[in-house]
DNA sequence: TCCATATTTCTATATTTATGGAATTTAAAG
DNA sequence: CTTTAAATTCCATAAATATAGAAATATGGA
């Protein structure tokens, strides 16, 4: 994964509203989840919340799906595990060999 | 985890210059890697880099630790693993139990 | 067609953040 | 005590982001 791509995702992650939003579709699954049930759940006004999930969906975070009037948010898994995954890239290649090994 | 303090420290992982300081932090060890040679490898002008350090020390993502005239930056694996947790928790918990598993 | 529902786009304002040069602090060495 | 090295703080400017009301768009149903 490139930096700019990585760091962008982590960025918009960091952001309470859109971390909370985040987190609910995580634990929702694959399926998604009603833009209108998020707003009911996190209690956020409608152009706000349509803020935070169009920048979600700008970086690749989160898909959407429409159902007639309904637009599911799906998360997506593999991004968030590319994303974890580069943050412990390499861990410790340079560590000295003495003392504790964090990995 | 307080989702406030996660999304702070998803918040400084969210900058390219932060990201690859962090990183580079990661890939050096427990042992800590001096500011100097943060510097030299990033070729980041001092007070912005100084900067964007102080940011992950504030939020507990780096620890650093003073020997004569050299800081050396210890990245927190613990709070790295603690953040990473945070986003996969309760990974799927709603999901209906047709159709693909995300977990 | 007309209406209700779901969601987005527009717009403006307030706040936060990034950047880097210059000056300053801290610590060791001569 | 003066110099050199390592790193930070101060400062100003530029740029990005958050917020939410009002208006607009899209879809389906009566």
């Amino acid at each position: 994964m490139q930096i700019e791509i990585a760091a962008k995702r982590l960025a918009e992650l960091g952001h309470v509203t859109r971390l909370e939003i985040f987190r609910y579709l995580v634990k929702g699954g694959k399926q998604g989840v009603p833009v209108g049930e998020i707003q009911s759940e996190l209690q956020v006004p409608g152009s706000t919340l349509s803020h935070h999930i169009s920048r979600l969906v700008n970086v690749g975070l989160v898909v959407q799906r429409r159902e007639g009037r309904t637009l599911y948010c799906v998360p997506q898994y593999d991004e968030l595990d590319g994303l974890i995954d580069f943050l412990k890239e390499e861990c410790c290649v340079n560590e000295s060999t003495d003392g504790d090994q964090a990995c």
